[in-house]
DNA sequence: GGCTAAATTTACGACCGTCGCAAGTTTGCG
DNA sequence: CGCAAACTTGCGACGGTCGTAAATTTAGCC
């Protein structure tokens, strides 16, 4: 029923993995939010979706994979955003911009979650690994846009530095969001303490990068 | 033979107890520096110490503990400098001296390391999960330090901030020492290059943090 | 010097995540 | 309709981690 999209390529079949895919997912996050990450087996989720184990580990290679969604995008956020910037504009600002921007719009990929799936997260130590696995890639990440921007080279200890500095600015306040949804504020609450922490600490950084990186 | 310290507590058991963890760690850093860290299991170390399993997993429950020694003195190293700083000295200054001392004695805590010890690192992913913790605790140590050298909340978006920033920059050096090693640098040329990215890494950060917990 | 109680080492087993492999099934296309 | 490609499946294996009970060693004391 409903098959609006015969998949560009090819049709049924790309379908029927969508599905089976949406469906692995589904039987995941219900169990992970119900009984906690490392609680749930790879066999639990196989056998709640009925298809095999393999299958799952075949959808997602990690278990981790099952959990955080949005990772790549996520990971290229900050280099986006710079790469992105406005005429005039410094890399600092244009990253102040994008952050605002997340905060207003109280984007998954800026933290924002609901309780019981930030609650998964802090009480699982692979996944924790894996964020902070994840804040490091995007580090990276923006290195390599900055080190484009600046026309330096990319292992530049100037450029490495100011990627840490953002970076760890980005970083902070992530984290920040975290803890608040945890302790159970609303987002709504949470955003608006957001964004003056957020004021305070990229005015820290403003004398330091004010200029670096104008478009 | 030569039980020249019958141990202060108790004696023989003791030493004996020493002896034996010794055994093993030497063990599993030759054979890491010969294989690899991943190549290498716990029953080949165990094996090769003649001790059970059980006798390696009880005197190191993490298999990273068989390679990355002096943990809890890595992860204190930015608090301890910031608590004793000078009267009059910031923070900044503080941990821009300590860094400056540590890379003059080449210490491993900076990062220095043999080229083989590096390179065990380098491929191993579970090492370098490892490290990116330890550094996130680093940090976390330091943001206490700072609290308590300011008088503000641990939790205070500043302290956190300033934590951030600072970490970031001792990160970015610390990775930078153990590329210069995997790359065969000896340590003497990359004492000299460091320093020199140091002033510039920190000079960076001077005009966001030059005054901050001045003593 | 020997005995008893405590601690350490040991052996065995289990569970889970990860990976490889061969066979069976379904799908797409000629 | 049949063939080739893909996806799914079940099986096995390995390694790290964690219990638990037995065996050995040690310390303290009579």
């Amino acid at each position: 029923m409903a098959l609006q999209t015969p998949a560009a390529t090819t049709g049924l079949r790309e379908t029927k993995k969508q599905e089976t895919r949406q469906l692995i997912s589904d039987h995941a996050t219900r169990l992970f939010i119900a009984q906690g990450f490392e609680q749930t087996t790879i066999a639990e989720i196989a056998a709640a979706a009925r298809v095999a184990k393999k299958t799952v580990t075949n959808y997602f290679p990690r278990k981790e994979d099952l959990a955080l969604d949005h990772q790549e995008q996520f990971a290229a956020s900050l280099a986006v955003a710079v790469s992105a910037r406005r005429p005039g504009e410094s890399a600092l600002a244009a990253l102040r911009r994008a952050f605002a921007d997340a905060v207003a719009a109280q984007d998954p990929v800026a933290g924002f979650s609901g309780r019981q799936f930030a609650r998964m997260i802090a009480d699982s130590p692979t996944l924790n690994v894996c964020l902070r696995g994840l804040h490091d890639q995007r580090e990276n990440h923006l290195a390599r846009a900055l080190a484009e921007a600046t026309g330096a080279q990319p292992d530049d200890i100037t450029v490495q530095t100011a990627a840490g500095l953002l970076s760890a600015v980005h970083r902070v306040l992530f984290q920040r969001i975290q803890t608040l949804t945890l302790a159970g504020h609303p987002n709504d609450q949470i955003a608006h303490a957001i964004a003056a922490d957020a004021t305070q600490a990229f005015d820290l950084l403003e004398p330091a990068l004010s200029g670096y990186a104008t478009a």
